[in-house]
DNA sequence: ACAAGCACTTAATGTAGGTTAAGAAATTAT
DNA sequence: ATAATTTCTTAACCTACATTAAGTGCTTGT
């Protein structure tokens, strides 16, 4: 069964049928290692959907300082949420990290799904809300955290991305400089 | 209309008959200003809805301090959605900050009418990637703008909790302690 | 195989924002 | 009205993290 469908089938049933219909309305890429497939000041079309690989999504602020938002592997949706909503441009980019296969799913199609499979809007639902309960924790963690032990619940929560992702875009994502980072890593190591 | 109802309305259609069977399922109740509706460490049982008044929902950590997650006013929906999904303990105290009229939904409710009025679906999966958008708003913002600048957005986005929130509850929010938040709006005002 | 660029480290120095503390102003309760 | 409590301000001092800069590996492309 496609990824994909499974991924949809662990929260709603699909029908064969369903299934089927729910394939047709989206289009499988691969991606080289690097390739922005998604840029600030575009407006998003698709959602992402990640066979396989690694992306992820972030901003550049004035200064050409990246802020990584999130990181996609295997089973995992990725995109700019506003953008794809307002359909405005958006300020994030969408970058593939490692040589990648990746389901897009149209917003146009994204739409006409939900009223031909109402199943569908659930799924969404399902899948937004535990996106937001994420985030609210994440900036709750940022509020009320140190870098050091933010870092630590990103190793737990995420012990795969660590091997994957350079130590810098980690860094981003958990709020600090990349020699900040490295420094609290080596102060982490002595003990 | 019932306000809640009016709100529903803005995103999704509902018959009077599918009006009244939402009505029913919900409850309206009024607050004293300072009542503390729900406690972390408690599960969340409803979603609320404020028909006027303005509540906000925080935690508390180790060391006693708060923190702002979300404030709401009129026509705004509060909780604590990780322990309500999960049906597991929260981290979040929701308090009523001026007597206010709040609307309970259950989250048995709410699931039955996810059936009853699959529209409901719908309107709540747009609530919540709305809720999405401005959260990851807000996570970027606070890993990539000063406080003075968060400040300024608070301002603009939410001019009219700034004359009834007390300020430390904004310094809260955009995650600056009341000292310095108190010095940086002197700073501004000699602007 | 080599060059060119990245990614990581280390260290000196700088700063936004935190902490502590004490008093003034505003609310709230009696 | 007055006391009690909470909120806000100010100021001296502190620290987590940023910045700048220079050097050391890694990759990656050719």
């Amino acid at each position: 069964m496609a990824q994909i469908v499974e991924n949809i089938s662990k929260i709603v049933t699909l029908t064969p049928q369903e299934q089927a219909l729910f394939l047709s309305k989206t289009e499988t890429k691969n991606y080289k290692a690097k390739t922005i497939i998604l840029n600030a000041g575009e407006v998003c079309k698709h959602s992402y959907f990640v066979n396989s690989g690694l992306l992820r999504s972030f901003t550049i602020n004035d200064n050409i300082v990246e802020h990584v938002l999130s990181f996609a592997c295997e089973g995992w949706w990725i995109g700019d949420m506003y953008s794809l909503l307002s359909q405005k441009p958006g300020n994030l980019f969408v970058e593939v990290m490692e040589d990648s296969e990746v389901v897009l799913l149209s917003k146009e199609n994204q739409e006409k799904l939900y009223t031909e499979i109402p199943k569908l809007e659930r799924f969404f639902r399902i899948l937004t809300e535990n996106s937001l309960v994420a985030n609210q924790e994440r900036l709750m963690d940022n509020l009320s955290l140190t870098a050091e032990e933010r870092f630590e619940k990103f190793c737990k929560k995420y012990p795969t991305l660590i091997q994957k992702v350079p130590q810098k875009q980690i860094a981003s994502y958990i709020g600090v400089t990349p020699e900040f980072f490295s420094k609290m890593k080596a102060r982490l190591l002595k003990k």
